[in-house]
DNA sequence: ATGAAAGCGCTAACAC
DNA sequence: GTGTTAGCGCTTTCAT
């Protein structure tokens, strides 16, 4: 049988209601204190979660929604999620909802129903009704890589608008003018794509429409797509895909049309992930700071489980430009 | 104030034994079923689960604990886990061990303080006395993905030594005679080199130990020992790296070397990870069949701790070869 | 400083 | 078929 509070009660010749003191670090007399810890160790004992928890005390589980864990990105997002969160001694319960309104709504349901001690809903939580039930619940939410603006949540975000820029002006410095832009159908992209714009325009160059395409998120669309840019009149000399990925999808494009990278087309990724290191040539692309990102997120989250929240906030955490062998300077 | 079953009751007009009942599908007379059910229903009520587990009720969760999430394998895994455990209204907590027998102890042990139904194991567990606690307090436990004998558990792996035996006879009908493999220090990859051995036996070929070497788990790594194997005074006209990122590495010493893949060098990789796919050329490797490992991992986790497990057993999935452009003909 | 006792929300005999 | 009641293991007043 396992052994309960009442066991080490017993084998501490103290009540239970001592033995629950000392687990809580309350005031307890020095040597019912020893006595306790005593019978502890030796019955092995550990408190039951789920007792203590009906009670009204903390699970010391949050629940994190993403989009899909066997995304790379996302999975390193929530190896950093997992090991800031066991550091407060938290489990983090993982759960993929794919964008489905309906997968987010159920697990949202489920995990309250374990009562989770707070959310971390990461990159693009669809179900606008189940976030304002959250709120008015007065249950901790924290938003981790969503762009979408709520007013009322404490965000932690990647500030795609400056890679987009940096990104830009950087080929811009190498010499290109006309860029292309492979995007997503997504507000991170459309900040990227804002960043682009801004740092054409402070170098007066024009924004030329057709060359902003939005595709999927796989590699094989992004492929004809930067094909059929290749193909076109008066094709770009480089190309910003709004992720890794996207980018494999132009190199190959760029092979099936003879088109040299980086020599006669520099082309660039975004989230430094490993098939950006692996790639060939390797890309050049933009850091995520991942770990620094959900770290904060963590504590943010839990401060706001522990009522020690001063108020919400948004956090903007800044990209990094990674300069690999994808691009060249255009003569 | 949270809804309980009381409220339900006193809504309803029945006792909660009545609404525990029909919460439980038990037989309940028609009538009060219904007006059960339309109570809960206007109530929003959704049972605690913590309460129902401390009554001996299971809690639908399971502890997955892997190596490391962020590795691109692992998280399918858990992907395809997680769905698959959501079928059956299971969740999964996930926790990263980094093969720390310490960390293996920690996270089982605040699993088991949360009551976790059950445990699946992947990837190399190195913590045998937790292991065999498990066993000793009965709880249910699957080995995903882990080669090690635990004659008293049931796993579920792909056959390594098939999969290595596989790759070989396919490079020797190509006509290759000198393969070197560069392996991992694990139970996978020395399976795998074993049916690499068959495959030379059963062709008559000999197996040079010179021509095997072990690395740790980078593609760095990978690669200096592939460089070291090319400016050999003979070296081998093909390698299988036990995993894609291994193969990476080869891939580059072969184009730091100017020795051309295919045509000079044949290398594969395994596991068919997205790398294999987009990495140049796109390399043949060994398919595992990961979707197909982990749902019968988790049906036979939810068989044991629903009590219908028959016994133990040993499940060996098939791999499979595919082949890309890494590979040919050796002249 | 310590203990007795009343819950937390639910399940499972047991009685009606 | 339905209700009563005693726990499950713990926290928390409230006395002492």
């Amino acid at each position: 049988m396992k052994t309960t509070i009442y066991d080490v009660a017993e084998k501490a010749g103290v009540s239970i209601s001592t033995v629950s003191k000392v687990i809580n670090h309350q005031p307890v007399g020095m040597k019912s204190k020893q006595k306790v810890l005593d019978a502890m160790q030796e019955l092995n004992y550990k408190p039951s979660v789920l007792a203590s928890a009906l009670t009204g005390k903390r699970t010391s589980t949050i629940g994190f929604l993403l989009p899909d864990i066997a995304n790379p990105l996302i999975a390193e997002m929530a190896r950093r999620v997992e090991d800031r969160a066991h550091e407060y001694g938290f489990n983090v319960v993982i759960c993929s909802t794919d964008f489905k309104s309906e997968k987010e709504e159920r697990y949202v349901s489920l995990l309250r129903q374990k009562r989770v001690d707070g959310f971390i809903l990461a990159g693009g939580f669809r179900n606008k009704e189940v976030i304002h039930e959250l709120i008015s619940d007065n249950i901790p939410v924290i938003l981790l890589s969503e762009s979408q603006p709520y007013s009322s949540l404490t965000t932690v975000t990647v500030d795609n608008f400056l890679g987009g820029y940096e990104l830009t002006a950087y080929l811009i410095s190498l010499g290109h003018s006309r860029i292309a832009v492979i995007a997503e159908d997504n507000a991170s992209s459309r900040e990227r794509i804002r960043g682009y714009s801004q740092a054409l325009q402070e170098s007066d160059l024009d924004i030329h429409e057709d060359l902003i395409v939005v595709t999927d998120s796989t590699a094989e669309s992004a492929q004809s797509l930067a094909s059929s840019l290749l193909q076109s009149s008066n094709p770009p000399t480089a190309m910003i895909c709004c992720n890794d990925i996207l980018a494999i999808g132009a190199l190959l494009a760029a092979r099936e049309e003879h088109v040299l990278v980086p020599e006669e087309l520099s082309i660039t990724g975004f989230d430094n992930t490993l098939i950006s290191k692996s790639s060939d040539p390797p890309l050049t692309t933009v850091e995520v700071p991942v770990q620094s990102m959900c770290s904060q997120a963590v504590d943010l989250l839990i401060d706001e489980i522990e009522g020690k929240a001063s108020e919400k906030q948004k956090i903007l955490v800044l990209p990094k430009l990674i300069v690999r062998r994808s691009t060249s300077r255009f003569h």
